[in-house]
DNA sequence: GCTTGACCTGAACTATGGATCAGGTTGTAG
DNA sequence: CTACAACCTGATCCATAGTTCAGGTCAAGC
C-alpha cells in the first residue's frame, strides 16, 4: 500500500471543488469524516481521494446531496446492499434523463432549422423593403 | 384558425405545472404575458399553450429560468436571430450533458457489478460464520 | 341571497446548495 | 521575531426556484 497523503488544497485541485465546499460537504455528511494531523488539518488518504472523486461524479450527474449523504452513510456502515440500491435507483434516473436529453436534442435541431428559415426570410424581406 | 381557448387550470393539466408556478413564471417573464377576460382571468390561446409546452421542455432540460426569460423576451420582440443563438447554446449544453450521462451510466454499471460481488461474498462469509 | 369554487394580487416564507466572513492557530521563510 | 500562507471553526449571507398565505372578486347552483 502506498501511504500517499493529500491536503485539502490537493483535493480541491483534483476534484475542482472549492476548499469551502469540501469542508461543507464533510460537515453535512456528503464526504466521509477525514482524519486530522496534530494541528487539526485534514489529511486525506488515496482511498479518501477516490471516494471523493466518485462523489463528485454522482453530484455532476445531478444526484441530490441528500441522496449522496445517504449513500455515503450506508458505505460507512458497511451496508453495501443499500449502497447497491441507491446506485441502482440513480442509474434509472440517469437512463430516464438520457432518453429525455436525446429527444430534446432532436427537438432543438428542428427548432433551430425553423429559426434559420425565419431569419433567412426576414432578411429577404428587409432587402425588399429597402428598394 | 381554431379559436380554442384554455383556462389556467387547463394549462396546468397539460403541462404538469402547478397553477401557482404558471402565474409565477408569467410574473418573472418565463412565460409571455397572457390576455385576460373581463373578470381578469387569464385566457390562453392554442399558440400560448404551444409556447408554454416548449418552455416546460426547456426547463426539463435544465435551462435556467433566467435564460428562458431571455429567450421568451427575444421572441416577444421578434428578434429571432437571438432566439436562434440562445437555443444553439442550449443545444451545446445538452450535447455535453448527454456525453457526461452516457459515461456516467457506464461507471454506474461497473460499480453495480462490484457491489454485487461484494454482497455475494459477504453472504457466503455469513454462512460460514454460522457453521 | 348566499355559499362554493375558481380565479386574482402582493407579500412572506421555504428549501437547496452553496459562498463569504470574522476571528483564531500553526508553521515555515526571510 | 515577525510576517505570510494555509488551514481551522462557526456564523451569516446569497441565488435559484418555487410555495404558501391573506384578503378580495366573480359567476353558478341551490
Amino acid at each position: 500500500m502506498e501511504d500517499t497523503s493529500y491536503l485539502i488544497s490537493d483535493i480541491a485541485s483534483h476534484t475542482g471543488l472549492s476548499i469551502d465546499v469540501i469542508r461543507y460537504y464533510e460537515k453535512i455528511g456528503v464526504l466521509p469524516p477525514i482524519s486530522r494531523k496534530e494541528n487539526g488539518h485534514r489529511i486525506y488518504s488515496r482511498s479518501d481521494l477516490e471516494r471523493i472523486m466518485f462523489v463528485t461524479h454522482l453530484k455532476r450527474t445531478q444526484m441530490p446531496l441528500k441522496d449522496i449523504e445517504q449513500y455515503v452513510r450506508f458505505y460507512n456502515e458497511g451496508q453495501y446492499d443499500q449502497c447497491y440500491n441507491v446506485l441502482k435507483e440513480h442509474k434509472h434516473y440517469i437512463e430516464t434523463k438520457l432518453a429525455e436529453m436525446t429527444e430534446s436534442l432532436e427537438r432543438m435541431n428542428y427548432k433551430l432549422e425553423n429559426y434559420q428559415q425565419i431569419i433567412q426570410t426576414s432578411m429577404i424581406t428587409e432587402e425588399n423593403t429597402n428598394e
